[in-house]
DNA sequence: TCGTATACTTGATCTATCTCAAGTATTGAG
DNA sequence: CTCAATACTTGAGATAGATCAAGTATACGA
């Protein structure tokens, strides 16, 4: 499973197997239970080993915001680490499962591993680098480009994984895409419903099918999360 | 200068000394000069020790959006680490001047100093979680909100440094503050002069007296930057 | 199987913010 | 010191997206 990870990222085959060892623990999370609270002690991060997961941040006046969508193979917990307290919370979207990577263990094992820590310094900075693209998407681009960006970042992620880049299920509902794009439900639904008339996908609830990957693309600016 | 980066998070103070000796090259940015460009390679980050910095991501339509602007004691350089190289730009607001941290250097040292990994981790959990926090900002407050939760967020910070929190210089225009915000130049010029009239600040081009700091936290949701 | 709760769609209206425009203040070069 | 360039302010009008509202489809518990 940590292949999955690291591998994409540059580590070597048999430095994974040795981190692999690192990993006994995992953890299911049914459908809508929380991986982690708010204020729940982080001394562990986790790789999502299939299922999806949500994290959300709670401002003062208690607005969530969700700042991320998270699906197999990606690192959950990430910003967690400056207080040893999670900052946030993680949400399962469906019933799923992270393996554990304690962080005390990861620093021993460090320790070895002379590729060890630039790889996470790796993960964490693409983590920064995503969320910065979120900003620059919520900043800068209009609704119909915020959703095409995350439909087409969705289909590359699911290409990685396998799965068909333009046929796939949303986990997530309609207020869940708008909150994590700065915009309301009926937007959503209205933007749906106007890609579909436009011939760029094929809409029935949460099915997607993209029918014109070059347009949605093209919509985006070709990139963001 | 690298307690004024280190100690405030937890790092013991003799292992601080260890780690200036690693921290020789200085490098100075003229205003309005970058410290990098994108694409430049990214083998080390950079604390800023005077001065002040802009970072900015560029979209494929060539729009830039800034995603941070830098104090003194602040870290620049976390999200270049993915690629080995920066996937932004790092501008000069003023004459400034960084310390490099070369991060092959700083991986050697790392076996030395056990709690240099955690330290590091925190930093980028920090800069993780500020730009979530950005990214809330950006897609759940309105123009008021976010201009608020911007001047309490640099108050905060520029306290820290041993500056007055109610009277500063911005060293970023309007258009600066209002890319970074996903506003117009406009609308900050235009809630300038509004929290004026209100009586929370008093404004002169880029001084600025923050008169009522209570209003300005509440309005602001009490966090972010 | 039915009935209720939840998720989604669509329309009408409203409003925060943008855009366009014209002006003033400040800064910097020569 | 003067002029030009840049930065900022303010107004009027336009608009993307929000809000309010009503209805339909789907999922789920009894």
């Amino acid at each position: 499973m940590l292949s999955e990870i690291c591998l994409p990222l540059g580590m070597p085959r048999n430095e994974v197997a040795q981190l692999d060892e690192l990993v006994q623990e995992r953890i299911r999370i049914p459908k809508g239970k929380a991986l982690f609270q708010l204020g729940d002690k982080a001394d562990a991060v986790y790789g999502l080993r299939f299922g999806s997961l949500k994290t959300q941040l709670e401002d003062a006046s208690g607005h969530m915001q969700i700042t991320g969508f998270l699906l197999p193979g990606e690192i959950v917990g990430l910003d967690g680490l400056l207080e040893n307290t999670h900052v946030c919370q993680a949400i399962a979207l469906e019933d799923s499962e992270v393996c554990v990577i304690p962080l005390n263990e990861l620093d021993i094992l460090g320790q070895k591993l002379p590729s060890l820590q630039p790889q996470f310094r790796r993960l964490m900075s693409k983590e920064i680098n995503r969320s910065h693209r979120l900003a620059m998407a919520l900043g800068a681009l209009r609704s119909e480009q915020r959703l095409a960006a995350f439909l087409v970042n969705l289909s590359q992620r699911l290409a990685i994984l396998g799965y068909s880049p333009v046929e796939f299920i949303l986990r997530m509902s309609r207020e869940e895409i708008g909150n994590y794009l700065g915009l309301t439900l009926e937007t959503i639904s209205r933007l749906f419903s106007r890609f579909a008339r436009e011939g760029l996908i094929r809409v029935q609830q949460r099915e997607v099918h993209i029918l014109d990957m070059r347009t949605l693309q093209e919509l985006s600016g070709n990139d963001c999360g």
